[in-house]
DNA sequence: CTGAAAGCGCTTACAG
DNA sequence: CTGAAAGCGCTTACAG
């Protein structure tokens, strides 16, 4: 079943192909009754332009690459599926590439990307390496980078204020009389989550309270590595009576490891997460978490990275987004002692 | 930065554009020498083929469609990850489509999918509509479905054998000593919940239990509308000591209005699952659930898929995978009355 | 307002 | 074994 091309259209229509590309883009002058039959016969035809050819005239391919580290993670799911509906709505479709904050794969979908004549690229994973930030700069599409830096290139950025959010996540704690406090982060070479421990030492500083190496764990950022690093936290000589963790992931893991210690959140133990995915409304208790306005932050970085496929030169913004405190059940006062 | 094209390295290497094509795709005749010469030019030159310029010419566009009803939801974000990184080591790339389970939606996503000329595409979602399915038939893509049937058309399919998860639930749940038990399912036209709940009721039905229509309730496939639909369930006047739901988002509802209503799980109630997404782990208590051998699932699908591209006419093959209990926390025996 | 022609970057017979 | 040429389905000056 052979699709109809331009030239099916142009030979029914009695015209030129050239007069229906003029019409369907709306470009050149085309008279408004011709057009019209014109349409008339597309309609009919159950034509549909070959967006493969007029990409290989130098037109777009209205598809756009998203790099995240894992779309199997609700934080990022919920992200490409923001992306995936607008997207949709104007037209484009969207790559999804997971990959692991590895840079081996960060490289090759940035090439399989670029071989694919993407529009443009949303990139929510880490870009740390000189090598890749390189090959980035001298690619010829527009990036927009979405809850994360990328330093050194000239690109859009779309971000949470990570150092607010940490410290958010202190001043309520200090405020709830803990005193004793541990830090569960995912890997520093992460920036939001450096930004985040950074924010929340900050807080704690002010009020006085200084917080040991360690009393700062790391691990990888999933539910059982958070698990093991927080059981190591609890069963330490000086248990904290609050945990922060950089995201939801590892103050799940923490849930489970004092579930496990036969230690009870939030009375002996508050747990604070960050992202607010849905998994914080999922457990039992309830996660108290610090949220990122994902969905307008995914809007305004898919709109820069629109704009910027008309206009390339346009003068790279980086908006910060503010976090907020979301008060669930797994935080409350320490035990009194 | 114009990217270099077959021309430059077909300059470079003093020989013809057929040549270095040749040599690339290993057709026709070149010799070695010349071959190796030809591949150290386009390694020098960074050269990489236009994947667009070769689809054009009818060769595959190494890029395949995912239909599913929701990124966002845990289940299916899964299956994409598993997807991708299938597709990835094959050279192909995915572009994702939330179809809501909408038809609107899924038709068109399915003209968008053809219009990017993707080679192939996988679906998870529903398909019962009829115009849709017509619209699909003509199509010259292979499609295979996953977890999901399609009526009526010529399409590969992989499912797990829903009947028998169903029945393996109402066993378990007999074998605990339960005898009022209640259903909450998704919309009853999702072919799979439908036979879910039908193999349920015959397990039932084998041991002499059977099922009143008001013991069954149905609702959208999200968390808040399981948790209402569960919340008439237990206020009802007999309250089951035990409850089925399709999938684990209706049973987390589910879990949260017995939490709310300050009924505890499994001692005054049992929930069970199905999907044995990650969200049935976060749970407190951890979610009993039936398994889909998910990743085993799309991997022979994929490889379908894979395989109708060569092949169109392949005999189309309906795989059906056994499903499996998989008991975590959130079942036991009834309570004594 | 409309059409003939060139060209985008490839692949594929075909001739040599 | 290698190359000249046609063609995939479009768009874009350019001429009329």
């Amino acid at each position: 079943m052979k699709a109809t091309t331009i030239y099916d259209v142009a030979k029914e229509a009695g015209v030129s192909i050239a007069t229906v590309s003029n019409a369907i883009n709306g470009k050149g002058k085309v008279s408004k009754k011709r057009r019209e039959e014109i349409l008339q016969v597309m309609e009919r035809l159950n034509y549909q332009p070959s967006v493969i050819a007029s990409a290989l005239m130098g037109k777009k391919t209205y598809t756009i690459g998203l790099l995240i580290p894992d779309v199997s993670n609700p934080f990022f799911s919920e992200i490409a599926r923001t992306v995936e509906d607008l997207a949709h709505s104007s037209g484009y479709s969207v790559i999804v590439c997971s990959t692991d904050n590895r840079d081996e794969r960060v490289e090759k979908y940035i090439r399989l990307l670029e071989q694919k004549n993407v529009d443009g690229i949303l990139i929510g994973t880490g870009l740390e390496n000189a090598e890749i930030l390189a090959l980035l700069a001298e690619k010829s599409f527009p990036i927009v980078m979405i809850a994360r830096e990328a330093a050194g290139i000239s690109v859009h950025s779309v971000l949470t204020d990570d150092f607010r959010g940490g410290e958010l996540a202190a001043r309520y704690l200090l405020g709830k009389g803990h005193k004793r406090v541990a830090v569960l982060s995912e890997n520093f070479k992460v920036s939001s989550s450096f930004e985040r421990v950074r924010g929340f030492r900050f807080g704690l500083f002010e009020a006085g309270i200084s917080l040991n190496p360690e009393e700062i764990l790391s691990c990888e950022s999933n539910i059982k590595d958070g698990k093991r690093a927080a059981a190591a936290i609890i069963r330490g000589s000086e248990r904290p009576t609050a945990l922060f963790c950089c995201n939801d992931l590892l103050a799940i893991g923490a849930l489970q490891a004092a579930k496990e210690a036969g230690i009870s959140v939030p009375e002996q133990l508050s747990i604070i997460g960050f992202d607010d995915t849905i998994l914080s409304t999922v457990t039992n208790p309830t996660l108290t978490t610090i949220a990122q306005p994902m969905d307008q932050m995914v809007k305004l970085a898919f709109d820069l990275l629109i704009g910027s496929l008309d206009n390339a030169d346009d003068i790279k913004q980086r908006i910060v987004m503010q976090p907020e405190l979301v008060i669930r059940e797994s935080t409350g006062s320490p035990p009194i002692e």
